[in-house]
RNA sequence: GGAGGGGUGGGUGAGCGGCUAAUACCACCAGACUGUAAAUCUGGCGCCCGGAAGGGCUUCGUAGGUUCGAAUCCUACCCCCUCCA
């Protein structure tokens, strides 16, 4: 089955659809968690179908260095290697250039880079990146694209994202898997010019889906809306739009507002392997002297595997003893507390209720954290 | 009974005349984490005042002593460990 994405209904700028995907249909809103190197973090195929997770992401650039993809390719593709039946989709390698740039140097032609695995010199172009997601067998393959960090000057993200209209027609004029879909990603930072620049130049070059790149790399919050906001208005509204590395309750719920289908972000098992587990009532801490001898979940109404069987004591104990449980119970927590929250927001929209169900939620999660903090100011103040 | 070693902040354990309110690790108390080089990183951790800089007070088994100055040297005492009998 070709990709195919479907517009259902929408409320405001909010949208639910789905996408088709030869692995299977994804409803969107959909958060997906990250498989960095064909593992999302602590938690098992099982444990994800549990959750709901209607497709992961994976990232090209380790694949290619540990364990390379002809390995994956010749073990019968990702998929198979991975041990998850639902759709991939996997990123290019094009935010290594950034998170990796004191080993990365970038030409027209591609990336060079510096494994972090072993030091050995590597290289990545559009066209690598193409061939390689392809032998990934994945069902969406991202253009590369140059990320660019957020204090770059005006020039310098306009460069990044013009690199980034070149390599992304290179990747379209390579991409040749009927099955796969490709997605180009839209740069330009936080300039209203250039983001409209940037989508206009993609949408031209006729892509499956398009990506929100460049966002939550240290830019003010407001900013990071703003810009959504505009490629909610700008991007083809038959095509869906992918949110790159958004995934707090709070950007996941406001994004999807501002008409945002698809999102990723290692925050949610990354802060779960911390020990911070998402609430409605905001984020907490189970390692935290509080949770010592909770007796109930770490949250009553949450239909997780780990809330389901387990007190927020014996969480906070797992974390103490770093037993390696801890780490799967936090992470199965967090995902699902993303996934429920896609559940209902597009419930929500099908509902024609999405910004009485967003601004409730916000209320909640983001005033009982305010309260949570003002109590610790006072805690310490009087400590002193 | 004889010989030797040792008692340091919640724990393990450095220091062995001034740079030491005292290294380091652990524990503890917090914070950060957004297309994952992350089961990571950062801060705090004797008491009091201060937002901080900083200041004051009390600490290295106990009690004395030597010294301008002691966790560090001396004496006595208490306790612990090892080996021999």
């Amino acid at each position: 089955m070709p990709f195919a994405f479907r517009l259902d209904c929408t409320d405001g700028p909010a949208r639910a659809g789905s996408m088709d995907t030869p692995h299977g249909r994804v409803p969107t809103p959909a958060f997906m968690p990250v498989a960095t190197q064909g593992s999302v973090k602590a938690v098992a195929p099982d444990d994800l179908a549990a959750i709901g997770a209607a497709i992961v992401l994976s990232n090209t650039y380790h694949l290619m260095l540990r364990p390379g993809i002809e390995l994956i390719r010749e073990m019968g593709g990702l998929h198979r290697f991975m041990g998850w039946r639902g759709p991939i989709l996997t990123d290019s390698g094009g935010f290594q250039t950034l998170s990796l740039g004191s080993l990365s140097h970038l030409s027209e032609e591609g990336v060079t880079f510096r494994s972090h695995v072993d030091g050995s010199e590597w290289f990545l172009s559009p066209e690598l990146a193409v061939e390689y997601q392809e032998a990934l067998g994945v069902d969406v393959a991202m253009a590369l694209d140059h990320c660019p960090p957020y204090e770059s000057g005006e020039a310098a993200v306009r460069e990044a994202m013009e690199r980034t209209h070149r390599w992304a027609l290179r990747c379209r004029q390579a991409h040749r898997s009927g099955e796969q879909a490709l997605f180009a990603v839209v740069q330009g930072g936080v300039s209203r010019e250039l983001r409209l620049e940037s989508a206009a130049a993609l949408t031209a070059m006729d892509f499956d889906g398009y990506a929100v790149g460049g966002l939550s790399v240290g830019e003010p919050k407001a900013m990071t809306y703003e810009t959504v906001s505009l490629m909610g208005e700008t991007l083809p509204a038959d095509k869906p739009r992918y949110l790159m590395g958004a995934g707090s309750p709070e950007d996941l719920v406001e994004c999807i507002g501002l008409g945002m289908d698809v999102f990723d972000c290692s925050l949610p098992t990354r802060v779960a392997r911390n020990g911070g587990l998402f609430t409605p009532d905001g984020r907490v801490n189970v390692h935290s002297a509080p949770f010592r001898e909770r007796a109930g979940p770490i949250d009553e109404n949450c239909d997780c595997y780990a809330c389901a069987s387990f007190s927020a004591a014996y969480l906070h104990h797992l974390f103490r003893a770093k037993e390696l449980l801890a780490y799967r119970l936090a992470s199965v927590h967090n995902l699902r507390f993303v996934t429920r929250l896609m559940e209902e927001a597009r419930s929500a929209i099908v509902n024609g209720r999405y910004a009485e169900f967003r601004d409730g939620f916000l209320a909640r999660y983001r005033a009982t954290d305010e309260a949570v903090r003002q109590s610790q100011r006072e805690k310490w103040r009087r400590r002193r």
